[in-house]
DNA sequence: AAACGTTGTTTTATATATGAAACAACGAAT
DNA sequence: ATTCGTTGTTTCATATATAAAACAACGTTT
């Protein structure tokens, strides 16, 4: 979603890029949930590469198990091969495997849908979900993208970032609105992130969706810094919040000890790792 | 882990293959569970591709967010990019949203872990997971691969196949095997699949791994053909299996019906469409 | 401290991947 | 029927990605 037209032919970043490479994953990600198939002329429209060549970039995908064709039609979807990707990563991110049991019993004893989320860029990403039994069932799915800004599971995060790493994720000044309760500038964020940082855990009734409400407080590694968010999930504002609250930094609490933090440190001591 | 060297030039299936778009992904399966980190003079090593061209394939699948340095150190790790991959993938096929409830109350009915499994080859893939709560944890997680001939999972879904079909999955009749119980050629296997297709589910104390047993069934789509399969597991042989094989076959029986199939259509039909 | 191997990065000639064009095959429109 | 546009596939000249070589900056060993 950030990175889309090359400005100069070879400026510092992409310098060595592989053409081949990057088309053939721009092909990849082309299809999502709603468009689960595509035809080769369709993507070559799309993302202005020519036919002949999408052709080889598809044949490649397919030998390599990430494409396949669908049935006796020309058009292609997603292979399996892209499944081992996905997790392997998962697998590899030591927070996912502890924070499952902890999400599981946050759940039983708020009976909410429970999640834990990363920050990527301006995005959060949901990692591990644990989902209510009787109530709505969260519709979120794993791997799932929200505005980080516009989420109180972000506001989490982003309140760890000082003034100038805050810059450079939101290098401009105007926000994009999702609710009326969305902050619509980086300085109108801030003031929000000062006190959610402060306060520890953030709150709302319904800010990124209406008639949803939310808790989230953010998970501590050993250096002290915030990895990512878990968040309980629920309908409407008329919930002992308090409670949940108390619930939900629990939670945080024991996954950041997992992860050997220690509140003891001060926080000055990251600057100087 | 099948297609290694290439044989000749250009072959009919290799005629357009992108190297960089080949090599690029050759690069991403390198890492995995047990490697999450790894330096390009590794990878160069290893594939056998130049060092000056793993830097440029690593510095575009890290520009695309697939790959990321890892804190200080100059090697990578997977980034979190795959995981939109993968999961949308999840996402495309129908199977798997509808088998989740299903496994669930598979999962509350016998309190074993439960999994819906599709083949890729000669692989069994883990797709969606429902983990029993008090007994031992099942440490296969979604994405997780297991050999098709080597695991009941695995029988009921071969079983299916014809016999050309299975000749084109197992080119050579010695097959690999895993323990004392696993059909060590394609005759042997094939028997064993006739017993499983006659009784329309597969059964074992310890085939794959010892100690752990495991039941499972195949899930059918509207064509008639076997899509998935969906089995418990559980420690030792001491089950009241006969309760349990009935169990599993009311879910895949349930899913089955989900996916539109009906099983008064004669087997014959799916030989004409 | 000098010599060595390893590694990250850059350059450059050349092998080759690419894009344009052309082909065949198809269905839709006239 | 015939024409047209679309599409899957192939060919081929040439722009370009690549592999080798070279560089600089390391850490190790001697």
């Amino acid at each position: 979603m950030a990175k889309t037209t090359p400005v100069e032919p070879s400026q510092d970043a992409e310098r060595y890029i592989v053409p081949g490479l990057q088309r053939g994953l721009q092909i990849l990600r082309a299809f999502d949930r709603q468009r689960t198939q595509l035809g080769a002329p369709e993507i070559a429209r799309e993302l202005g590469i020519p036919r002949s060549t999408v052709f080889r970039l598809m044949q490649t995908l397919e030998y390599s198990g990430l494409l396949e064709k669908v049935d006796h039609s020309s058009e292609y979807r997603l292979g399996i091969g892209v499944l081992s990707l996905g997790f392997e990563y998962l697998a590899s991110i030591e927070v996912t495997e502890l924070a499952r049991p902890i999400l599981d019993r946050l759940r039983d004893e708020t009976g909410f849908s429970s999640h834990l989320a990363i920050r990527d860029g301006t995005d959060m990403v949901f990692v591990v979900k644990s989902a209510a039994k009787a109530t709505f069932a969260s519709s979120v799915t794993i791997g799932t993208r929200f505005p980080a800004h516009a989420t109180i599971l972000g506001r989490v995060m982003l309140a760890d970032l000082t003034d100038t790493e805050l810059q450079g994720v939101y290098p401009i000044d105007k926000l994009p609105r999702y609710s009326d309760q969305t902050p619509e500038t980086l300085p109108a964020l801030k003031k929000v992130l000062k006190g959610d940082a402060t306060r520890g855990y953030a709150f709302s009734a319904a800010y990124f969706e209406h008639g949803i409400g939310s808790i989230a407080a953010p998970v501590r590694d050993s250096s002290g810094r915030v990895i990512a968010a878990i968040n309980v999930i629920f309908q409407d504002g008329k919930v002992e919040k308090d409670q949940y609250i108390d619930r939900v930094l629990q939670a945080t609490s024991d996954l950041s000890h997992q992860l050997n933090y220690h509140p003891a440190v001060n926080k000055q001591e990251r600057l100087t790792g």
